[in-house]
DNA sequence: AGCACGCCGACT
DNA sequence: GTCGGCGTGCTC
């Protein structure tokens, strides 16, 4: 008897064991996929061992089915998936949820057409003639008929022309002279597969030509990739990164490898995509959520072929790669590589360095503002560090100005919003035709609401943070919850009528410069504004198109976006970046700066960046002024040193959520008790988070912090143990604990 | 993760 | 007396 161990998509701790059917028994192979029963539900699992330990203590059920001949996930992805789920302590199943397309998942069928072609027994031009004689008194039909032939474009016997049904039925009625037509044996249907994708790109440029600068630094990344090391590629904005990825590409490529081009975010996949297709046509495939489950599917299918240049988000990194040569991780210090949510809660960038080494395959880590954590390891040694200077086009870096609010305030020169200075810059800019991004990073209108009488705010009953205002009803929502009411008129409190917005997000922001400037064409790119299907694309258009004068968003316009007319980029309140209270807060509002500033004249024109703050003095606005990376990472590494965060630790968060404040405290308790005793001073907290009720549920965390040179499986095996134990343990069964290694 | 089981309070 | 609340534990 043989037995299967069978993966999941459940959060499971370990495999579940079936029999297999003696009729698949010497064909089953891991990576297929099964259908079985847990309970009375039926999932479609994926075979990990083919074995004959019969398993003791529970009676065994059979696989209901094989679904696949042939593995649809490799050895060497499994043993990737194992390796993050012990990584990032989480089960195998959550990594297969998070790796296998849903399409995947379920019964995949693939895309059909109906087309309709002549009947095979009208074999001749007499036979055809007739037949439309015979068709005099039935005009639709003869109509039909005639359309037919009129796709046919000159009729052939043997294999006679096939026109999709849905081409040849203009109006409904002319299905049931089709039908007619079909009954008479004079045309006939035939069910045809169709892809879901496009192969149809062409390849129509040559290879980038580099520049000498670039060429230096693209044959620094061979010598790495030479030596086993992964590449930091720290090149200013506008310095070309690209052409030297197409080319490593390219070299991949003439090796008969593939290679995997991983971006934060969806939004910049359609920027590439076309620069890529130019040069590498229709070997080129993207991947991302965007797709729907059968699209991906079929991706994920191709992925051996045809496909050998794949551009995608992060969850791309799972797609079924057999001979990867290269992953390039473009903007590597973006927080969104790392998945917040649903387990496995993995670093795309950290998760790319595990995957490549599975396939002895090359890493280039790409951006302009590196990660702490990345350029300490460029630094130490264990990655090697190519810095690109100059940039592509030889236009000046951008000249940054700080407008200090408080004295702007002192002097009223300022409507509390912009500056006089801010102002003048931008009238200047469209007087000259030319462009401007201002930057707000909070969407909405206000952040809060408050009672001028009895300063009332109002909350989200369900999240403890203030509701925020929005100009579209319902007006007030919470950005944790989603939860949303009308904006009152009165107090809610006190019934005083002097409810004011406080603070300002991209909204008000665009209504008051719009009272500035009437005559201006001013656009907002925010969560919000991009909601609506293709609406992100559409406001880039316009914008790209100078159809738009201003442009007001939030993080969304910082990311790598290349447009030639803009002069002026706009900050316009540096102070919620520079107060967030986050062991990163000034690492992060660095990178922000930096990569918005580098939106300001791209050509040969310098650009304008213009910072508002309070806190002109602020070490981190001054380092983005002189543009100092280096110095902003050595301070950085100070203060990381002094606090035991990283690159010093590995971090590890334990959050615990329950609607009890009681029996949270209890659980937490619990956990510190069995935790300390082996963790000793790496372990710090209960402490209550930020924001520490979120939908009706309170939040405490833990800290870990682990030594880098420690043996981090053990302990992390010990930490995994302690947390199921508590999580199992009577009256704390409802506690959520959720585990983040390396949290962002 | 889902789902059934089982032990306690408000009803036909 | 039963219906159903959700806390508890198991799934091969």
């Amino acid at each position: 008897m043989r037995f299967a161990d069978i993966i999941l998509p459940l959060s499971l701790p370990k495999l579940l064991t079936y029999a297999v059917p003696d009729e698949w028994a010497e064909t089953i192979a891991a990576g297929e996929r099964v259908e079985v029963t847990v309970g009375h539900k039926a999932y479609t699992g994926l075979v990990r061992e083919v074995h004959t330990r019969a398993p003791e203590g529970f009676s065994v059920k059979m696989i209901a089915a094989l679904l696949d001949s042939r593995p649809v996930v490799n050895e060497k992805q499994l043993q990737y998936w194992e390796q993050l789920a012990d990584y990032y302590l989480c089960n195998v199943g959550d990594v297969m949820k998070a790796a296998l397309p849903a399409g995947l998942r379920s019964a995949f069928t693939p895309k059909t057409e109906i087309c309709v072609r002549l009947h095979p027994s009208i074999t001749s031009e007499a036979q055809l003639l007739d037949c439309l004689n015979g068709l005099r008194r039935a005009a639709k039909q003869e109509e039909l008929l005639l359309r037919y032939l009129s796709f046919a474009d000159g009729v052939c016997f043997d294999r006679p022309h096939e026109t999709p049904r849905s081409l040849l039925l203009r109006e409904p009625s002319s299905a049931t002279a089709l039908a007619a037509c079909i009954k008479k044996k004079i045309l006939e249907q035939v069910t045809h597969e169709i892809g879901r994708l496009d192969h149809s790109a062409v390849a129509t440029k040559e290879l980038p030509a580099l520049s000498a600068a670039q060429q230096q630094a693209f044959g620094q990344i061979t010598a790495l990739f030479d030596a086993r090391k992964v590449a930091l590629l720290h090149g200013v904005t506008a310095s070309g990164k690209t052409e030297i990825y197409i080319n490593l590409i390219a070299e991949q490529l003439r090796r008969g490898k593939q290679a995997l081009y991983l971006l934060p975010e969806i939004a910049l996949t359609a920027q590439i995509v076309e620069r890529l297709q130019h040069v590498f046509g229709a070997a080129v495939g993207v991947y991302h959520s965007r797709y729907n489950d059968s699209e991906r599917a079929e991706i994920y299918r191709a992925v051996p072929s045809p496909y050998r240049v794949i551009l995608g988000v992060r969850s791309a990194l799972f797609l079924p790669f057999d001979n990867l040569g290269l992953i390039i991780i473009d903007e590597e210090h973006e927080a969104t590589y790392k998945q917040f949510d649903p387990a496995p809660r993995y670093h795309a960038r950290d998760a790319a360095v595990m995957l490549a080494r599975w396939h002895a395959a090359d890493v280039l880590l790409g951006t302009a503002t590196p990660s702490v954590e990345s350029y300490y390891n460029a630094l130490a040694g264990k990655y090697g560090l190519v810095t690109l200077t100059e940039r592509y086009h030889r236009a000046p870096p951008p000249k940054t100005e700080v407008v200090n609010l408080l004295l702007a305030r002192r002097k009223q020169c300022t409507d509390g919003l912009f500056s006089q200075h801010l102002l003048e810059a931008i009238g200047d800019a469209l007087v000259r035709r030319e462009q401007v991004i201002l930057f707000q990073n909070r969407r909405g209108y206000a952040p809060y609401l408050q009672c001028a009488d009895c300063g009332h705010i109002p909350h989200c009953t369900q999240c403890s943070v203030s509701l925020t205002c929005h100009r579209q009803g319902p007006a007030m929502r919470c950005h944790y919850c989603g939860a949303s009411q009308p904006v009152p008129a009165i107090c809610p409190k006190c019934h005083s009528p002097k409810m004011e917005t406080k603070g300002f997000g991209t909204e008000k922001a665009e209504d008051l410069l719009q009272i500035h400037f009437p005559h201006a064409r001013i656009a907002r790119l925010d969560l919000d504004a991009v909601r609506a299907k293709d609406a992100y694309a559409r406001i880039l258009g316009d914008f790209a198109q100078r159809r738009i004068d201003v442009l007001v968003g939030t993080q969304m316009i910082t990311k790598g976006l290349d447009f030639d007319n803009v002069s002026l980029v706009g900050i316009l309140d540096a102070d919620g970046l520079l107060n967030f209270p986050d062991f990163r807060a000034h690492e992060r509002s660095f990178q922000l700066m930096t990569q918005v500033s580098g939106r300001a004249g791209r050509q040969q024109r310098q650009g304008r960046v213009i910072i508002q703050t309070s806190q002109s003095g602020s070490p981190v606005i001054q380092l983005v002024r002189r543009n100092d990376y280096r110095e902003m990472f050595e301070s950085q590494l100070v203060e990381r040193r002094a606090f035991r965060f990283p690159p010093y630790t590995r971090l590890v968060s334990i959050t615990l959520k329950h609607a009890s404040e009681d029996v949270l405290r209890l659980a937490s308790r619990q956990l510190r008790a069995r935790l300390a005793p082996v963790m000793g001073e790496r372990l710090t907290g209960p402490f209550q988070p930020m924001v520490s009720f979120i939908q009706g549920r309170h939040l405490l965390c833990f800290w870990l912090r682990l030594e880098r040179s420690s043996k981090a499986a053990d302990i992390k095996a010990f930490l995994k143990k302690q947390i199921d134990v508590v999580g199992k343990q009577k009256g704390l069964s409802g506690v959520e604990i959720i585990v983040d290694v390396d949290p962002m």
